[in-house]
DNA sequence: GAGTGGTCTAGACCACTCG
DNA sequence: GAGTGGTCTAGACCACTCT
């Protein structure tokens, strides 16, 4: 543990603990051995490296239990749940990923999306279509309305890189998104921009997504080949 | 605060506040007061009052700023991403659930199966395979493998509830599930079963559930209707 | 009965935000 | 500079599990 360095120690010991599990370490099913002693054995307080398991924890790791201790997941599978860039999935999936921006204008906002966003009804919105590509075959269509202001990026930003990673570059803080996942027929217009036919089974995904204090920050309706995408996602239950 | 409880004193204020929230004595956007005096005035700890805290600030009803205070968010949406019971959502929507076991037997898993169960390829595993209605209506066809032995209902108890509450009635802690969703066009066999037509769009989803030591305790391919069917959650931004 | 995690206390110092 | 949350300590007692 560096005591001088400005990161916690619980956070230190967390990285360390998962890295070990990791990297095959500690062994899953092994009992990691009880706070008080490795409280000792790290010069740590016992709530300090408690701090440090528990993170662990909900992180679906390690379990705990009582009279008994905590214990390595036999998990098979890590990587949780997140809120996530289509564009960064295709990229770190070596998919190549690409962007036509199709629009990038102010409109007046629907009641749908007014009602999303939490502006009036009327009120200008950035409105960002978008065709999103990986290995030049086309895999997504992107329609996002944001509030005006927002984001200062132009069209040719948006074809470098992920809505998300703009916004979090205008300083915002992402918190929370609510999202619907559910299925259709493409339409004749759908399927050639998606080089589907028509009737062919289409993903939709609407997504609102909010910053740290509450406010939605963007309203997306997607819509992906299905022959081509699916969610992929790893869920915990709430104890 | 009810020290002769055995609700901890960190749980039973998180509730409080929580229960202050959700009806509306504590408004959105505003600041819960530090956490010394909220200490001081219960009679508490402060990092009893940080854990109360801390937990709904998980939950995503809170927000903590360093040099600001601790805030109730703007949210416009509550309901978690839960691992949730098909059965009990429908239950809780007021659609009458109703269950057909189509199929209740044991037979040799797969190598798709025994792989996901984590046992091995040939091995007997449960199948169970059931048709959900809501109002009357096919919902969905859900094909359930299991480890023989897990859970000792037969049918008969399988038309009144969900998979779910079986399993957890065996005494087995359900801890996480890795889920995949998309979609794709309905054959003749599967229209004819939902009723819908042959090419309609459906959902589909496959579920690995895992216990609470990491094992696989039950792997699912369900299809769902599209035109009556959506999955909604809420994802939360990992700190 | 021994060992484990679960809860709780009463302090302390620091980093950050804001006026 | 005042006020906030973030981190950390060194103890304590309890509830549970297992042998």
């Amino acid at each position: 543990m560096d005591r001088s360095s400005p990161v916690p120690l619980y956070y230190q010991l967390s990285q360390q603990l998962e890295a070990a599990i990791e990297q095959g370490g500690l062994a899953p099913g092994s009992l990691l051995g009880n706070e008080i002693d490795l409280a000792a054995r790290l010069g740590l307080s016992r709530p300090t490296v408690r701090q440090a398991i528990q993170s662990l924890v909900d992180k679906g790791l390690l379990v705990r239990r009582r009279g008994v201790g905590t214990q390595v997941l036999h998990s098979q599978v890590r990587r949780p749940l997140e809120l996530s860039s289509l564009y960064d999935d295709l990229e770190a999936a070596g998919q190549h990923p690409a962007t036509q921006v199709l629009r990038h204008e102010t409109e007046p906002a629907t009641a749908r999306v007014a009602a999303a966003l939490g502006v009036p009804e009327g009120s200008e919105v950035l409105l960002v279509e978008r065709l999103r590509l990986a290995h030049g075959e086309p895999m997504a269509h992107l329609r996002n309305h944001l509030p005006v202001g927002l984001i200062d990026a132009g069209p040719a930003r948006l074809e470098e890189t992920g809505l998300y990673r703009l916004i979090r570059a205008a300083g915002i803080t992402l918190h929370s998104a609510r999202q619907t996942v559910g299925a259709r027929a493409a339409t004749a217009e759908e399927g050639a921009r998606l080089a589907e036919p028509e009737g062919a089974p289409l993903l939709t995904m609407e997504r609102t997504t909010y910053d740290d204090t509450g406010r939605a920050v963007e309203f997306g309706s997607h819509v992906y080949r299905a022959s081509r995408y699916s969610f992929e996602f790893q869920l915990l239950v709430r104890p």
